[in-house]
DNA sequence: CACAAACGAGAGCACTGCTCTTGCTTGAGA
DNA sequence: TCTCAAGCAAGAGCAGTGCTCTCGTTTGTG
């Protein structure tokens, strides 16, 4: 069925392929909200009705895109993970972050499509969850391996939240405890919030050295999560 | 000029306020994106054209929503510090972020408006600084008085960001430390990165109880900020 | 009282997402 | 090998958008 079954469907899988080339172009141009079928189809010399025998309605197209971004992103965290294999949990743990933010500077449409707000009236399919988990996994493996080597502080946990707790840990991390997890999702959010006040304009005129800013608020961030003092690496 | 000058600059300010407020409404039921000059006509009872003496562009009415949009939120927050005026710092700053969040909460498409990803090709005039200012100030504020009463704790600054951390003091409290300007700046990002992800749905299927979450994580942003131990209120 | 400025209405331009119909092409089964 | 349905591109068309221009009318001021 989908494997190179005869020229035709070679050939749909290269158009297919190259609609999502020029949308992603004109993505990183303009921005989702100008990202129309019609030009799309007008570059790549088609009618713009031909589209829509590869994508259903310009949603779909969006879809694809958004897919292709957290992939995108994901491989870029997991490159700077590796590179930085021989680190401590801390650098690595920076590392990541560091990789997060110069892909999201590098992408501004594009990680406005995945955690900027969502389109209006558009809610994304269930396609997109291991895309979009990739650098939060990575995340919570660097947390992981920290806890194994020698152990983590445990931020205390109000009474309240320590069911909620406990079922976030069973889901998400079975083998870290409950206060670590909890920290760590907090953590996980507060990153985009960071990457995001600097890249929607938030921080003009309030931080300059937005690089310095960045690597030491993150520091902070892993700090909280009991990410210090790594094995002297 | 402004002022009352007639019946005519009366009614003018009339017709801009109903504008706004159907602009508003639609805004609030569909989302910026789909915020439609004609759409807002129609329900006004005159056509799309007249509409142009009032706001010259789509872009305009969108920045007299923003500014709006800040100010609603600016006053939700000041409104909630003001109850909770007898509460210590810690209180009060949880008390602030979780107005932010509710707000945030009653009215998404509003924060996505101001939060969210701006609107692709529009930057925001400065108009809209004032405004937006307001949670900031009102944080400030707090970690202001807690600095007062009994100091706080200073994190660590980095050699590197510590002209930096001097620069953002004299900008915006010369009278706190750069060390606490500098956390709190993040702190202040942070905390629109936990409401971000919940309401964008970044928490869909990761967070159950998520007030209990988000009071949580503010708590330990407060901690980060050096605000813990209140005068025993 | 006159006259310019402000205003509402309408037509029109260039664009959008999407649908439907009309033919042509391709590839798999009889 | 031939047939015939499925896949496909093209074009016309619908309803909607932001925005501009023109044309009378109203209004307030010098």
């Amino acid at each position: 069925m989908s494997t190179a079954h005869g020229a035709r469907a070679r050939a749909r899988i290269e158009v297919t392929a190259a609609i999502k080339d020029e949308a992603r172009r004109q993505l990183a141009a303009d921005g989702a909200a100008r990202l129309s079928l019609r030009a799309v189809a007008r570059e790549l010399g088609m009618v713009s009705s031909a589209l829509y025998r590869y994508f259903p309605s310009r949603d779909d197209l969006l879809t694809a895109l958004i897919i292709d971004a957290y992939d995108s992103l994901g491989e870029t965290a997991e490159a700077a993970h590796e590179a930085a294999a021989g680190s401590g949990p801390l650098h690595r743990w920076i590392a990541v972050c560091e990789a997060v933010r110069r892909w999201a500077l590098g992408h501004p449409h594009e990680y406005a499509l995945i955690y900027g707000s969502p389109v209006p009236g558009y809610t994304a399919p269930d396609t997109t969850v291991p895309a979009a988990a990739r650098v939060g996994l990575l995340l919570i493996g660097i947390v992981r391996d920290a806890y194994r080597g020698l152990g983590l502080a445990r931020p205390p946990l109000p009474a309240d939240l320590r069911p909620e707790a406990e079922r976030m840990a069973a889901d998400l991390a079975p083998d870290l405890p409950p206060e670590t997890v909890t920290v760590l999702i907090a953590a996980w959010a507060q990153l985009y919030g960071l990457v995001g006040f600097e890249l929607f304009g938030q921080f003009n005129r309030v931080v300059e050295d937005r690089e310095a800013f960045f690597r030491h608020a993150v520091g902070q961030l892993a700090h909280g999560v009991g990410l210090v003092y790594p094995q002297k690496g």
